[in-house]
DNA sequence: CGGTCCTTTGACACAGGTCAAGTAATGTGG
DNA sequence: CCACATTACTTGACCTGTGTCAAAGGACCG
């Protein structure tokens, strides 16, 4: 389903790094935990570039996990079900993201493209046996899942104890800061999500998010532009609503 | 305010490892990820054995974290606080678990002692260094990271999509299977947080725990037999309710 | 141009929150 | 060892925020 390009390799020009493939999220790993030429060939030689459809899954809870990602294009999310499918999404994912790290043999949620998306595969058996070769490598696996971790905090808090009014405007805050980190601007937000996918991000309904954007927007603290595009008009009102993040 | 003991070091005798303080979390790291004993004396170096009383701070939100820890005796509880004074327990930690890892300057949640507690710290600076020199640690680290995200994300179902029924259950198995993996008793399960601690860490008030507690014993479902002693007296139909955990 | 999906809006229901009271367990100073 | 205060837990009555159900408009698509 997913169509495959081998991506050019670096391994010609060490010179040009740090950006041996100036599409794919190695140039990620360099940046927060230097790896030098002949590291970053190696890893490069194990990336594969996948592109996926919108709409389609990258893999299912519980799959056998042979591959980690990094996110260099488009939108993806991840969920868990429950038996009688109820969906919690416990995250969105954008270029720069990793995804499908487990020290299970399985996959511990599902993916599924929300945009047209790209993203780097590597073969995580091959990965795992480079890690004990460039520890750097493995710092900065760390240092993202710390960093993840920190991020699920955050959400259980949102999702234990903020009324439906906070969670939607922490949302909404949140979208403009990962704009912002990516180099995007951050006031009009763009929003390339579902209202049924923000609900099951935020532990609501569909019709309790519609019903809170349109609050929000008759009490001119957001402008919905297009229904993709949110306009944050009074910032600090809104980080107060959010109540601290 | 924290009682602070300095354990007896383990560089005297290196020939007694793997086993260099009896009572301390190192032992768990060679468990998982084995460090031979010169490795091993280096960690030990570094350990120093705390004690802390119940109901005591070890570290706040927004403290420098200049220390991480294991915890090898009692329990633990670490939170967030909103702004206004609501709070989220985000875990409870029992011997063996990790606490306090960040990659930021700061800790990103309090943590308190529920139970007479001891604690191994290390110095966050100088087990940073370590790392650079010990892979297998930080494979170890990795992995513990892993393994607690996936909870957070189990954690995000429970508070995003389930009913308080299914959240007393589901936290009634969480601690009955924590205390397998501990080589305690399963089933006349330890309760050693209060009602409040539980409603926090499952997104509800004192009442409706209390409320669902009883409604499971008058079903038969649960006996509580102390008030933190609970008897699972049909796990399978727990099981069944809890929705998957 | 008819169907499908997404979003919004309204009317109503109910799970769980709030407020209040009572009881039991625990600690504390005299 | 005993008043007394404090904290933890339970239970009841009531309320409200959010869910449920229903419907209708709009956007997109084959």
């Amino acid at each position: 389903m997913a169509r495959l390009t081998i991506a050019a390799q670096a391994d010609r020009q060490p010179q040009s790094l740090p950006d041996p493939c100036e599409n794919c999220g190695v140039r990620d790993f360099s940046a927060c935990a230097p790896l030098n030429d002949s590291e970053l060939c190696r890893l490069a030689g194990l990336m594969t570039t996948v592109n996926i459809e919108p709409h389609q899954p990258i893999f299912s809870e519980a799959d056998a996990a042979d591959h980690v990602f990094t996110v260099t294009g488009g939108a993806v999310k991840i969920y868990k079900l429950l038996p009688d499918g109820r969906r919690q999404i416990t995250g969105f994912l954008f270029p720069g993201d990793f995804l499908g790290l487990t020290h299970n043999a399985l996959y511990a949620y599902s993916a599924e493209a929300m945009t047209a998306t790209r993203l780097c595969r590597f073969p995580r058996k091959k990965l795992e046996a480079l890690l004990d070769e460039l520890p750097k490598l493995e710092q900065r696996l760390l240092g993202m899942a710390s960093h993840e971790l920190a991020a699920a905090q955050d959400q259980m808090v949102l999702l234990g104890r903020k009324s439906a009014r906070e969670r939607v405007v922490s949302f909404l805050l949140m979208l403009s800061g990962g704009a912002v980190r990516r180099g995007q601007p951050d006031n009009p937000v763009a929003v390339p999500m579902t209202r049924n996918d923000i609900a099951d991000f935020l532990g609501l309904t569909v019709e309790t998010v519609s019903r809170t954007m349109t609050q929000l927007k008759t009490q001119h603290l957001i402008e919905l532009m297009d229904e993709k595009q949110v306009r944050l008009s009074r910032i600090e009102a809104l980080r107060e609503i959010a109540g601290g993040f």
